[in-house]
RNA sequence: GGGGCCGUGGUGUAGCUUGGCAGCACUCCACCUUGGGGUGGUGGCAACCGGGGUUCGAAUCCUCGCGGCCCCA
């Protein structure tokens, strides 16, 4: 908080939130009791999507939320670009021939793809992209010929698709998973794709930054990596109910998919070697990520470096003062416009107490009230959505008050997000207190001997669990399991 | 891959067991009223997921499909 507001400390007022005696938005249900109920709801009230297409695995983006996505995605263009990755766009058809080169990739996706053919009778097959692989690597083959042409760094948004047949969750398991990018890349050595993927840890970090979440990096079990490939760095979010969300991953191909694709090049002596590749993809889960984080009973709450409004203006509009106070309204708008701040004027018809409801429900960062009393003080109320307290302010300071206050919501929901994060943990070293751990909605960190055989055990311990990463850290300890030394904790959660 | 629950205006639901005029609340529209945490009133628009079957008659029973939710692998 800026200086010149310390002053006014006296005037933060709490809102009687905290005492359990808040009113709910109509129909939402509240997110600690039931949070996926929650989440089905709040995308579609706070007018994030419209999930009535009938498609199943489908759903519309609306304004709204189509906005707070490309904000998320505008950073991964800015991050990816500054770091010389290229964007391209490949298409979503992808002709059998170029899908069957790499046969066990084909196998495992031909039943979950969409299969398209030309016109009514006949016509000709592909399948719609169900990963960017089968339409990508084809054209590096003929991009890459010798070690000048290397290394290669391109990445693409776009769509894919799933033929999902079981269940699907709007932005967490589509059949069209939009607004999803992939990066690309191939290299002459193992060194310097080893590198690259040590640079796409540090865009990711900085893209969970822009959400103001914190998130768990593991390595993914062995037996889970594309046939061939070295290991993937993965991506998780904890979400509130103790769940793990996989949520991006860094994937170190190796030589696996240039020996399908016959992605080779000649290197300085003359001699044809496989490409060393990396690929890197996440998409909406980012907003999912976001939206489960910082939400609370009322809505959502959008971190401002990815809100499409960073404060609404709200009149309090009484007969006699009505114009007095839309022009202020407007007035303070014009200024924070000019400082580049999106903002809006509700100047809708409805009583204040509504407006608030609806705004908060969008998750708008700041509001801002204007009415006879601010008329006569010359001092305007803020409030801020993620911790609902009020702060008055002059005129004169708004904009810079604003701004500050908009950095200062950014770090404290990441605060806020990484205490949730650290509790969400609980280092277990049996297997009673595995199973009390998950049953407690909490995410069991546990040595691991890195055996197929302990791994089945733990899954077989409760209810739909699974060990779905290991720290990126060496630790030592006993494995939960069989009791063997060894050098590497798990996480044990149920997953998404 | 296996199992379970469900589908009624835009939203949430009653009605289904025992077949017989589809009801309620919110939303929405109009007008009035009100306005610092969902003002109040009057009037109005608006629905049985789709196909097939049983029946004099189907929201209700049977069947297939589509869609949604949950559990297990």
């Amino acid at each position: 908080m800026s200086s010149e507001n310390k002053g006014e400390k006296s005037r933060v007022e709490n809102l009687d939130v905290e005492q359990g005696q808040e009113i709910l938005p109509e129909q939402l249900t509240a997110r600690k009791t039931d949070f996926s109920k929650w989440y089905n709801q709040v995308i579609q009230l706070a007018g994030l999507i419209d999930k009535r297409y009938n498609v199943k695995g489908c759903f519309v983006w609306l304004e709204y939320g189509y906005s707070v996505m490309l904000n998320i995605k505008k950073h991964w263009d800015e991050l990816f670009k500054k770091a010389g990755i290229k964007e391209l766009y490949f298409p979503l058809l992808v002709p059998l021939e170029y899908a069957k080169q790499n046969n066990d990739w084909f196998e495992g996706f031909k039943d979950q793809a969409f299969w398209v053919k030309g016109g009514v009778e006949g016509g000709e097959q592909y399948i719609l992209r169900p990963t960017g692989e089968p339409a990508m690597y084809p054209m590096f083959k003929l991009w890459i010929r010798t070690h000048k042409d290397l290394p290669l760094r391109v990445y693409e948004t776009v769509s894919s698709f799933r033929y999902e047949t079981k269940h699907t969750r709007p932005l967490i398991r589509d059949r069209e998973i939009t607004v999803w990018h992939e990066i690309h890349t191939a290299h002459a050595s193992k060194l310097e794709a080893d590198e690259e993927a040590k640079l796409h840890e540090k865009l990711y970090d900085e893209l969970w930054r822009v959400i103001a979440v914190k998130p768990l990096k593991v390595w993914k079990p062995k037996w889970e990596v594309f046939p061939g490939a070295i290991g993937a760095i993965e991506y998780y979010a904890i979400m509130p109910d103790g769940r793990a969300l996989e949520n991006g991953s860094i994937n170190l191909l190796g030589q696996a998919y240039a020996k399908k694709f016959g992605i080779t090049f000649k290197d300085a002596n003359g001699e044809e070697k496989f490409a060393w590749q990396v690929c890197t993809g996440n998409g909406a889960r980012l907003l999912v990520a976001a939206i489960a984080t910082h939400g609370d009973d009322r809505g959502l709450v959008l971190p401002p470096r990815i809100a499409p409004i960073k404060v609404v203006i709200v009149p309090i509009l009484f007969k006699d003062a009505k114009r007095e106070v839309e022009t202020l309204a407007l007035e303070v708008s014009e200024m924070l416009s000019k400082a580049g701040i999106e903002n809006v004027v509700d100047l809708n018809d409805e009583t204040p107490g509504s407006k608030f409801y609806y705004w908060e429900l969008k998750g708008v960062p700041l509001r801002i009230e204007i009415g006879p009393e601010e008329l006569n003080t010359g001092e305007l109320t803020i409030f801020k959505r993620n911790d609902y307290k009020k702060l008055r302010v002059a005129k004169q300071q708004v904009v810079d008050v604003v701004k500050k206050l908009l950095v200062q919501i950014q770090e404290e929901l990441l605060v806020k997000a990484s205490e949730a994060f650290e509790k969400s943990f609980v280092e277990v070293n049996s297997k009673q207190e595995l199973v009390e751990a998950v049953n407690n909605k909490k995410v069991a960190v546990v040595h691991w001997c890195g055996s197929g055989d302990c791994w089945d055990e733990i899954k077989n311990l409760a209810e739909g669990v699974e060990l779905f990463g290991t720290d990126l850290k060496p630790s030592k300890g006993k494995c939960v399991i069989c009791g063997k030394e060894c050098n590497s904790k798990g996480y044990v959660a149920k997953t998404y």
